[in-house]
This record gives structure tokens, C-alpha cells and sequence, in this order.
DNA sequence: TAATCAAATGCGCATAATGCTCATATTATG
DNA sequence: CATAATATGAGCATTATGCGCATTTGATTA
């Protein structure tokens, strides 16, 4: 796994270019990279293969699927029963996402609902399973910092 | 703001065709959802207008970045300094997603990290920023569900 | 029931992008 | 210096795009 030429295993300016324009074709983010167009193309290929871009899910807004409340709920669990929590978790609909934080029992689980009594219906599903020992649910008000990464590629050599 | 025809806001089927293949042409769409182009194309031109689809950015994954650690600090701040805390929190490139959760001074601070050092670093920045009273780190061990949308899609008429 | 209107459809066409191949150039690494 | 992975440049057949425009569909409303 030697690497030849310079090579980063990410290109910054690629990306860059097509977080500017998602939708920039080829030839676009060339002549804006500088790169040729086979050279794009052959790493996009690479990345797709690589599997360094996400589902195409992320992108969709969850408010536009008619569910504009956002929330994380820290799950406190039954150790023994963390797999049988996880896969309940994963039936229900209005969970986006599971993660296990270090605490070996403790869960982070990103919800959406369409509005206040549709979340506490959720949460409500949430603890009621079996496992769940404790919820603590926090409804997302704003904002602060809105999703972002394309800081990485900067301070991707200099060192903070 | 009346809706003519049965038009959907948001197209399921045709999401779901991109969910699918991310790249499809608009024209491969059409096929896959029995749609024509042209209605594809100003579907996705009337998505794009609405702002339905969030950055490029998400679907990068930090990983392949060279940030492969991923962690949630929950931060609990001085209510005056919410907005000083936010702007400050932006300024560190590994914070890629900040939100305020309800109980006012309650902060979701999602950062990613090269390795155990350089989380120990961001949290400690963070812990020493001015206006944060406490910090409460969950690094993500693993994923129970990662991160999905495409189940809201069929569960949108079916109330459950 | 008929008028109305937004969305969906179908067709055509000039322009642009794609997918591919192949030969050559470039450069980090050993 | 030799090597190997990447980058580049050119060409070409195929496909997709962007757009205009006329027509149809189906839900709303007078």
C-alpha cells in the first residue's frame, strides 16, 4: 500500500469543487481543479470504490419528509441486552441513527418527528423497550454550527 | 399554496431511485420510476430551489479524511455566553456540527478526531473555552444503526 | 358541471458530457 | 537509476442534457 506521487489518498481540491456544486459534471470540476478530466474521473472512481462518500441519504433533509423536529436521546441500557436494544431501535421509523458511545451502555439515538406529541410518542416507544434503563431526551432547538467538513481539507498538512 | 394533481411535495419514488444510485442519470431515474425526464428534471430543479437536499459535505465521510474518530461531547454552558461559546466552538475545524438541545444551555457538540491524543486535545480546548461550565465526552465505539432515511418514505402514509 | 390551473407528459434538437481506449509523461520510492 | 502508480492528453462513438413547446391529466373551485 505504498503510495506513488503525491497522491493524497483525498484530493481537497476535488472535493472542494464538488461540495461548491454537488452537481458540477466532470469536465467542470476539472477545468476548476486543474486537473484533467481523466484524472477526476479515475478518482472519483477510486472514492466511489473506496466507499469515501456516504449514502446519498444524508443529504436529504428529514423536514422535507414532513419531520421537523430533531432530537438525541441518550439511552442508558441493560449491557446484556445491547444487541436486542440496538435491532428494536432499528424497527422504528423515526430513528435515523444508532451509535454506542464509549460507557459500553450508553446510546446516542438521533430521532425525527413530525411534532411535539409525535416525539414524546417516540421517546415513550423508546424507553418502553425492553432493555432501555433510563432515556434522557434532548430536542434539538438550533443550530449553533450547522454540518460542515470542508474545513478538514484545510487544516489537512497545517497541523493545529 | 394549493396542491393540483396528487403531487407530492416531496416524490418518494424518485428519492428512492437516487438513494439507490446516487449517480443515475436523469434519464435512468425516469425508467426506474416510470416518471418522465422532464418531470424528473423539474422535480429535482423544484428540490434543489427548496433546498431539500442538504450539503455535498455529508456525504463525505470524516474517515477517509484521516479522521477516523468520531465523538459527541455534551456541553453544558453559561446561558449568557451561548452565542460567544457557538462562534468559538465554530473556530475549531474538528467541531463539524454544533446544536443547541432544550434546556437552553445544553450543547450537542459532534467532533471528529485523528486518534485518542487529538480527541483528548479538542476536548480539552473545548472544556477550556470560555463560557462552557462542563463537558461530558461519548466517543462513538460503533454504529447499532447508521445513519438511514429511506424507511420514512414508505411510512409516510402509513401513520403508525 | 364546467372552467381553471399546476403538474405531468411527449417530442424534437442542438450542445455537451460520458465512457472508454491507448500512448505518453510525471514523480515518489526503493 | 529503475520501478510502479498516477496523471495527462487525444480521440471517438454513444448518451445525456437543457430547453422549448404543445398537449394531457386531474384536482380545485366557481
Amino acid at each position: 500500500m505504498t503510495t506513488h506521487r503525491k497522491a493524497d489518498p483525498i484530493d481537497a481540491a476535488l472535493l472542494k469543487a464538488l461540495i461548491a456544486d454537488p452537481d458540477a459534471t466532470n469536465i467542470a470540476v476539472a477545468e476548476s481543479t486543474g486537473l484533467a478530466r481523466n484524472t477526476v474521473r479515475s478518482r472519483l472512481a477510486r472514492y466511489a470504490e473506496e466507499e469515501a462518500l456516504r449514502s446519498f441519504e444524508r443529504r436529504i433533509d428529514p423536514a422535507f419528509l414532513g419531520y421537523p423536529l430533531s432530537a438525541y436521546i441518550v439511552t442508558k441500557v441493560t449491557q446484556r441486552k445491547l444487541a436486542s436494544v440496538g435491532k428494536a431501535l432499528g424497527e422504528i421509523p423515526e430513528v435515523l441513527e444508532v451509535q454506542g458511545l464509549s460507557g459500553v451502555s450508553d446510546l446516542l439515538v438521533h430521532v425525527v418527528a413530525r411534532d411535539a406529541d409525535d416525539l414524546y410518542r417516540i421517546a415513550g416507544r423508546i424507553l418502553g423497550t425492553d432493555g432501555v434503563k433510563r432515556t434522557n431526551t434532548g430536542l434539538v432547538m438550533r443550530e449553533l454550527v450547522s454540518y460542515r467538513i470542508a474545513q478538514l481539507l484545510n487544516a489537512d498538512d497545517a497541523k493545529n
